[in-house]
RNA sequence: GGCCAAGUAGCUCAGUUGGUAGAGCAGCGGACUGAAAAUCCGCGUGUCGAUGGUUCGAUUCCGUCCUUGGCCA
């Protein structure tokens, strides 16, 4: 894992044409057909060279989830293994790790219309109203989900109504079906301060390759709008709003640097707080022989 | 050159009827179980442009100067 930006693409590569692994994208936003070049995904060629999965899984106007990557990369996995090769697990999406390897709860499904609710009652009541009603059914949760979250409070609202059961009796009864361990490596430099260049230069090479281009094109399209979860992903949101005369070049251009910042910022502190990781450094030339060595071993311990 | 306005946190600004100041954004730290590139929480000492004066006390009132913008020459 590592934050935007610190070559965890590129090292992957390198490791996969000498090992006998594929890669298991650990991404929320390379699950979506038609976002490539904002997501800095994975060009044809490399994925042609080396088997990628659960990258390209479905539309941007359809939701993905934590729940369907615990899923979609248990299969991937095995599959993998069942050929006798060795999965590596890369990306940046905290979340979605943690919940694979430590496992995550089954809890029923939300309609949309339980939702649809949901959301309308809170653009009209507000967040601390419906905190107050979650309060009233599922204390747990509402003691651990902030008053002024609006996400949280209405997905544990949503699972009462759904299953007249609170969140909290799923979270306390599921055993990890899914549980995992890994051997994990953070790729990252350092210290994130003075990296602003790098995030800068990333997003101006987004541009120079068409970025403009590409959100014209999913703003063109018939379903999608910035209610979609997948057009809030950095620099999307940014160049969609440019689209719309909101912003001017140089705000899009600048706001999409201090997103991505915020973004890795985030992710460091992910990172920081994952027990038994290596952290290398991207700059210093033995990540690359720590790497092979290591998964050499992950390599050689694989029945076949 | 004259007149007017503005100079307060990294940025945009509020405010103090005189008792040394606070919002948003940025930044830093954190949380995270079906939206997670999301969502949310915590953290605010800064010669209040400079200098002199009035005052027990000036960022606040007065004078002068500097800077920026506008208008007039």
């Amino acid at each position: 894992m590592g934050p935007t930006g610190a070559g965890k693409t590129a090292l992957a590569l390198w490791l996969a044409e000498r090992l006998p692994i594929e890669i298991v994208s650990v991404d929320s936003a390379l699950v979506y057909r038609g976002m490539d070049i904002g997501t800095a995904k994975p060009d044809p060629g490399a994925r042609r060279r080396v088997p990628h999965h659960l990258i390209d899984l479905c539309r941007p106007d359809e939701p993905y989830s934590v729940a369907r990557f615990c899923s979609d990369a248990a299969a991937a996995v095995a599959d993998i293994e069942s050929r006798g090769r060795v999965p590596l697990l890369v990306g940046g999406t905290g979340l979605y790790l943690r919940r694979f390897e430590t496992g995550i709860a089954d809890m029923p499904p939300v309609p949309a219309d339980v939702h649809a609710q949901l959301q309308a009652a809170l653009a009209e009541a507000g967040a601390p109203a419906l905190h107050a009603r979650l309060a009233a059914v599922d204390a747990d949760s509402a003691a651990r989900i902030h008053p002024h979250d609006p996400q949280r409070i209405l997905r544990a609202l949503g699972i009462f109504e759904a299953s007249g059961r609170p969140m909290s009796a799923f979270l306390a009864a599921a055993p990890p079906s899914l549980a995992r361990r890994f051997r994990k490596w953070v790729l990252a430099p350092p210290v994130r301060d003075g990296l602003r260049g790098l995030w800068a230069a990333r997003f101006h090479q987004m541009l120079d390759r068409g970025l403009v281009n590409e959100v014209a094109r999913l703003r063109a399209t018939a379903g999608l709008s910035l209610a979609c979860p997948a057009l809030r992903a950095v620099g999307y949101r940014e160049v969609w709003g440019y689209l719309d005369g909101e912003l001017d070049a140089a705000a899009m251009v600048e706001r999409s640097i201090t997103a991505t910042a915020q973004y890795a910022k985030r992710q460091y502190t992910w990172f920081r707080a994952e027990d038994s990781a290596v952290w290398l450094d991207p700059a210093v030339p033995s990540t690359r022989e720590i790497l092979i060595t290591a998964m050499s071993d992950a390599a050689n311990r694989v029945p076949d």
